[in-house]
DNA sequence: GTCTATAAGATGATAGAC
DNA sequence: GTCTATCATCTTATAGAC
């Protein structure tokens, strides 16, 4: 078997490029240069930008769903998931230097093609339904208290840490994403383990 | 008097093209149409992009500045004074489809010009220290009630609006920024008014 | 699948006339 | 201060050989 395939290889590279950079401050060139490929070549998998885009926001939503599904069978508590959330964000920063793939296309919101868009939202939709089922569930059991349904708490969570990544990154202080989801995670905690 | 130098002008229409567009995304080109110039005229008023950058936040921030003192002399409840700071985020979101400068030059800092880069970092602590303030004395006459410092307490609701503000433009959904904002103010009343 | 060659247009910036 | 002309470079993308 090869290591890899190289479209994978080149999605890889280009989902680095994202979230370092932006979708708009990288080129065909720069991406395949650190594939050691021409540009050309990466349009042969990749027949627009635009295309490599959602394919890569696709692509990053299934993985990010199959870690919320990963996080559900394995943790219980409602305050243990989102920890386990937050957790996802941590890991990133870590990788050096990226934000959240979704917050960073959704900044650029305004310049993205048409189906790259629709990734974002239906990215948010997913991550913010998770959170709401993970705040419905302990509100039902007692285990969170929190003020709006919970749908309005999911988006402020998810936003939050969108956020805090951002400030994060410019300041290379991972306190400052760890801080603010723990911040908010605590001012639910009216349960057993507050 | 004629209406407005040339140089606000010009500031005024490269803010918007940030905040909509994010300063990798627009050219010299753009810009200079908007006004009605030649993209060489407007390097006669700013020699390069990053100049332009860097002047285009300083002025924000300075702008920024003003709105929080004018803030801190007409509200003297804190849960009032971070409300109207919400509101200077709703009032950018209602000029259309922008978000803030601030982050968005953040979410784009890996390749900003280093000089711009300060400016944003600039405008973090600006914001954040009077915001730490705000908290530390509602903690202190007892009106506000939060874990931690008002340091992280700051640093949580600044990247939690700029965050909201990214979702709530990608939705087109104000209520996506007022709701995170009243949700965080809210968990913070403990004093008279809750 | 990968390459070279190339197109067609954009980009940040400069020179120099008016 | 504003313009036209120009530059070198970059950008997305295509054509066609190997």
């Amino acid at each position: 078997m090869p290591k890899r395939d190289m479209k994978s290889r080149i999605l890889d590279v280009a989902q680095e490029l994202v979230q370092v950079r932006g979708f708009n401050a990288f080129s065909f060139h720069d991406l395949a240069a650190r594939v050691r490929l021409s540009a050309p070549s990466v349009h042969h998998h990749f027949p627009s930008k635009g295309e490599l885009g959602r394919q890569l926001m696709a692509r990053y939503r299934a993985g990010f769903g199959a870690r919320l599904a990963d996080i559900e069978r394995r943790a219980r508590d409602p305050r243990r998931r989102l920890s386990r959330f937050l957790g996802l964000f941590q890991e990133t920063f870590r990788l050096g230097d990226r934000l959240c793939l979704c917050g960073m296309l959704a900044t650029e919101y305004a310049t993205l093609p048409r189906p790259v868009r629709a990734e974002v939202t239906a990215f948010y939709r997913d991550a913010e339904a998770w959170l709401a089922r993970v705040f419905a569930g302990g509100r039902a059991d007692g285990r969170l208290t929190f003020a709006g349904s919970p749908a309005s708490a999911a988006r402020t969570f998810f936003g939050a840490l969108e956020g805090a990544m951002i400030a994060a990154r410019a300041f290379k202080d991972e306190k400052r994403l760890t801080s603010a989801g723990n911040w908010i995670i605590q001012s639910l905690a009216r349960g057993r383990t507050a």
